[in-house]
DNA sequence: ATGAAAGCGCTAACAC
DNA sequence: GTGTTAGCGCTTTCAT
């Protein structure tokens, strides 16, 4: 089925059929009206290669991500998806795996399919891969990168708020001694998160000894590895704001199989609200980070980017605040409630 | 960059240069490598969509998943993409949601793209896109499809074999009163699995109350519900086999919130493997299903249909058994091990 | 083995 | 407003 024939059908010239169906020039209603039957009784959809390849639009925007398995990524996509496909595009997702070789990859073979924009949602980012695309000037917007000298589009978290959430929330219950388990070094954000916390502290006039400061690699296996560390320690903390959720599971984990209990002898915080969270018992005490909204104002900043060709100066920038969800894994102190001996 | 320059830097004619880049004729091998080094010194990359257009394969397939958000979909999402980019095609991800109307829709967004293969693996299935997809003979590929009187190649999983297994498993740690919780009665496979259950207990000899068949959605929520059930009748079973791990997961904290200990007081089987099983205390005894196994067989047959133009008879169809990981939630019953009475 | 030329299905100038 | 025409970048006959 091709434009001719619809064109035919209706009495119009392909030409016509065309600005019906983009609505790109005025047509007079009842030619329009011919048309729009015409389509819908031969059942014609447009060859959006062809589209692609006349229009230089594709409809196509790309999604860049670390790993589809990794459970803070799914609700990106979803979210990512249903926005544009509430806008008729369609959005190719390439996992990276963590690779910066094969984030390069992607970006050529979004860049081959004429993709209208990327979002690039991964930490590992490849130099000439960003390059190629300032040269195009393809629409392209970042997450959680930490170049911030570029004029490049983001979608930023607070990730400095949710730390301090967590501490002041620590605080609150009574903990002095508190702990964190940082991420990979490699990753811009986890750094954020590091830092965020040794302010915190310091702003409270608390200090976490450098042993409370653990390394994790925001897997489970890193959280149980940082609690057979803690274990060895002489003075522990009483509580511990992990840098990402899994870490936290394998903190309880770790725990668990310690004989220490949770929340009644050791507290715990984590970082993006992945499902799980909710699921384990306790529930554990996190950080929600806005993943949909996340997605969703970047695919509509690369609409906009799409359109505003004029203005191609304005750089935006967009930053979500994280939100404290208090489920079980947070208490008083073992000995103290709010300062106050017990037991 | 286009084709013409690369044939024009490399002295040949554009059709020599599209003979080499995909093989499709014999080319001279001085000619070959000029070209190569023409497009190695241009960094020429084609333009999908020309190639499209003039070759009639868009080297994208199509993957339609019910909800990229269930922590079923994500490994088999991940295995497909990974050999597909190991054929140098890309992936199409859609997610339906669930709704046999936007399953549709993604069928007709995926033709629009040309795409070279449909894989689908959702339960809800949409007649008319269905046909569609045989009218237009696109490769396709069916996972968990009920409808097995058409001609269409499928990738199954053998449920009835996991579910024998998972009796078999709690037979011989000394159940007998073992019960089962069922999945939606409008997705096919749930029904097999149920169907197998009841087989499996019969062919033991073993009678289950239909008190102890409870209904389930193969959410979390519907786990609880069951228990909340099960809670109620006055003879309860020792033992439960949950058509999926959400299930289980939801069976598990309801028993934790009603006092009994899983495994001592009562043990569960799920269904699936998913990743969170593994991490929970205490691990989901469950069948693994091998998704990747079945997400690149997927592939593989849709490519082989595709190049197989000669011979559209033969329907494929492969079947990948399940697997038993045992881990921590099935134990002897309470007072029996092994048939002898203890404590 | 290789080049010239004719499209693939659509959009966008350009006339009218 | 609307039709005609010329491509978009590539593949593929068809000659040679």
């Amino acid at each position: 089925m091709k434009i001719d024939v619809v064109a035919k059908q209706a009495g119009v010239s392909p030409a016509t059929v065309s600005r019906v169906l983009n609505g790109t020039a005025p047509v007079s209603p009842e030619k329009a009206e011919r048309v729009r039957q015409a389509v819908e009784a031969l059942g014609f959809v447009p060859n959006t290669n062809a589209q692609a390849l006349a229009g230089w639009k594709s409809g196509l925007f790309g999604l860049i991500i670390s790993d589809i398995t990794n459970p803070y990524f799914p609700d990106l996509v979803k979210a990512f998806e249903d926005v544009a496909l509430e806008y008729g595009r369609d959005v190719l997702i390439a996992d990276t795996n963590y690779d910066p070789h094969r984030m390069a990859a992607c970006v050529t073979r979004m860049l081959q399919r004429q993709v209208d924009g990327i979002a690039i949602m991964t930490s590992e980012l490849d130099e000439s891969a960003v390059r190629l695309l300032e040269q195009r000037s393809i629409p392209t917007v970042f997450m959680d990168t930490g170049k911030l000298d570029k004029k490049i589009n983001v979608v930023r978290v607070d990730y400095a708020a949710g730390v301090n959430m967590a501490v002041a929330h620590l605080l609150e219950l009574g903990h002095r001694k508190i702990g964190f388990i940082a991420g990979p070094p490699s990753l811009p954000s986890a750094n954020l998160r590091l830092r965020a916390f040794r302010q915190a502290m310091k702003a409270q006039g608390l200090n976490s000894p450098a042993e409370w400061l653990y390394k994790g690699d925001h897997r489970v296996s890193g959280g149980i590895q940082a609690v057979n560390q803690l274990l060895k320690n002489k003075q522990r903390p009483s509580a511990l704001v992990c840098s990402n959720d899994l870490t936290a599971i394998g903190v309880m984990e770790g725990l668990t199989d310690a004989g220490i209990r949770v929340p009644e002898e050791f507290s715990i915080v984590g970082f993006d609200d992945i499902e799980i969270s909710s699921y384990i018992k306790p529930g554990l005490t996190t950080l929600r980070v806005p993943r949909s909204q996340l997605a969703s104002a970047a695919f509509r900043m690369l609409l906009e980017q799409g359109s505003n060709s004029s203005t191609p100066a304005s750089i935006e920038e967009r930053c979500f605040s994280p939100l404290l969800i208090l489920r079980g894994t947070t208490s008083a102190p073992a000995t103290y409630t709010r300062g106050r001996k017990v037991r």
